[in-house]
DNA sequence: ATGGCCGGGAAGCCCGGA
């Protein structure tokens, strides 16, 4: 049995409704993780992902940010609280589908360099990595992760060297996932594949293909061999009222 | 060749995003 799981940053649940629904109908995805719901959970449209068979697991707020894991096979140990870390932004929600451990995220973005929220985003990365490495089972870390970990994932390099999003100290926190036992499942995959997942709605960043990939499926060794596939999906951001990220697809295969 | 956006909540702007 093989199970698809996509994440998404989708930029709004209620303004890309439209959008993700076409996309659930094109890609009939199990698992879809979303990030910056920027809806609370009254707000969220159960309804509407319900009517299409899928169970809900919501972490909203007003306004910002905002996580959810929707599934059409049972979820179960469902936490929100990333070890009492910044408890005020709702950036993850982490749940067990099929035995597979899901964390969802969605990183801080960090502003500026110089902003102290800089230092915050560093940090969650570390927090991030402590949660995650107390499952004793398949675990795939998978979301907005805000830094484009090479320069291959990035458009500017050179530019772009030192500025947010990629920071040799963000690139940096990347390799500690891998040394703590996570792999880069697309990079795996597609190790010389220059592709994105973000394009920012300014400046015609898409047309020109201007995009860094953001968007990371991480996943421990327990998980690494059960993934037969992984690609980004760059159909919606093409479609109407996109949002300014693109889903990241992959494979895991199950026994039974 | 170049680059001028988008969303939410409160209010007719501001913050945040990356």
């Amino acid at each position: 049995m093989e199970i698809k799981i996509a994440t998404w940053n989708v930029n709004s649940v209620r303004a890309r409704l439209p959008v993700i629904i076409r996309w659930l109908n094109k890609e009939q995805p199990d698992v879809l993780c979303m990030q910056e719901l920027k809806a609370t959970n009254e707000q969220f449209p159960f309804d509407v992902f319900e009517n299409l068979g899928y169970h809900c697991q919501v972490n909203g707020q007003v306004r910002w940010n905002g996580v959810a894991i929707i599934s059409r096979l049972p979820i179960s140990d469902v936490e929100t609280d990333l070890s009492g870390f910044l408890p005020e932004q709702k950036r993850m929600i982490s749940a067990s589908v099929h035995g597979i451990k899901l964390i969802n995220v969605y990183v801080p973005n960090g502003g500026e360099v110089s902003n102290p929220r800089f230092q915050e985003k560093l940090e969650y990365y570390q927090v991030l990595r402590n949660y995650a490495l107390k499952f004793n089972k398949p675990t795939i870390i998978l979301g907005d992760f805000n830094v484009a970990p090479n320069d291959i994932d990035t458009h500017s390099p050179e530019e772009q060297n030192g500025s947010i999003c990629f920071h040799p100290l963000e690139r940096e926190e990347i390799n500690l996932f891998h040394s703590a036992g996570f792999t880069d499942v697309f990079r795996k995959l597609h190790d010389d594949e220059k592709a994105f997942t973000w394009w920012d709605y300014r400046a015609a960043s898409f047309r020109r293909n201007r995009g860094m990939r953001l968007d990371l499926v991480l996943v421990n060794k327990a998980a690494e061999n059960l993934i037969t596939s992984c690609v980004i999906d760059k159909a919606p951001r093409e479609w109407e009222k996109p949002s300014d990220h693109t889903p990241v697809i992959f494979v895991f295969k199950v026994s039974e």
